[in-house]
DNA sequence: GGAATATATGTCGTTATGCGATACACTTGA
DNA sequence: TCAAGTGTATCGCATAACGACATATATTCC
């Protein structure tokens, strides 16, 4: 038997583990997040916008529900929310009556900010520990 | 500069594009549990159960809460709707009467071990690819 | 032994979130 | 011009997680 074979409840382990290390990651998202007075949801929102803005793409709703791999009707309902929540508003846009883009409030683009440089201190601290837990699983 | 720095916006659109990834494979675990007929929760206590089993390890619910990162309440009300699906027991324990273990029911071992080797198939498929998105934002 | 404290589990009401079904406005193409 | 497609919105529903609170058992300290 190969070194790099391994019996099934070892992987089941490996698999627990891995899951573990997300729902961490994920964890110290959400709690970053509310820190910052915001839903975690949210967070993602404002990132998926500002990640497409800023490289050079129009943003309408659509958009968003690809990119958080949601129903587009869940997508519309989040940001209702986050637009009540002063984070994110709707503009119309000109070449497609049928679609609102979507821009950041001056206060979504700040806690974005903050929240994205916690996010990166996070994944420079623990990044290895989530990499090593991908690798063996898949070893 | 250094070659590995980057400047805001592109560490930005890494992480945004760590998210995605993230969720892609989300989204793969809870397609694949309902495809099995269970909730994707359901499917990861499942696995925090039988992993810490496979060790040796009793399992009360404490030990749920935390491997899932949920308050114990939460754990509690997971619990209860898996027991109605058929997939956990709980079982007293002799050494303390305060606590109740946790088992798999054969029908929950066996969606299980389904479970895990098609996470392990997708990982298989797509852990590359995770692995890159998160050097990215670390690099 | 008995009181005070800590631990493990459970209940209840509330909220955010996501979904399917449905609707409507606008665009496109025949 | 009108039929089909696309983008967004609304509604009713279900789930899942939480905080606050409650109960039972264990442990500690006198």
């Amino acid at each position: 038997m190969a070194i790099s074979r391994k019996n099934k409840p070892s992987r089941l382990a490996e698999l627990a583990n891995f899951r573990l290390v997300l729902r961490q990651f994920l964890a110290f998202s959400e709690a970053a997040s509310e820190g910052r007075g915001i839903h975690t949801q949210h967070y993602q929102l404002l990132q998926v916008i500002a990640a497409a803005a800023s490289i050079g793409l129009a943003v309408p709703i659509s958009l968003v529900s690809e990119r958080m791999m949601l129903r587009h009707n869940s997508a519309v309902e989040l940001i209702d929310r986050a637009g009540k929540a002063g984070l994110v508003e709707r503009v119309a846009d000109a070449s497609d009556h049928r679609r609102r883009l979507l821009v950041l409030t001056a206060v979504g683009e700040k806690v974005l900010f903050e929240l994205v440089s916690e996010h990166l201190e996070y994944l420079k601290l623990h990044g290895v520990e989530m990499a090593d837990a991908l690798r063996r699983v898949t070893n």
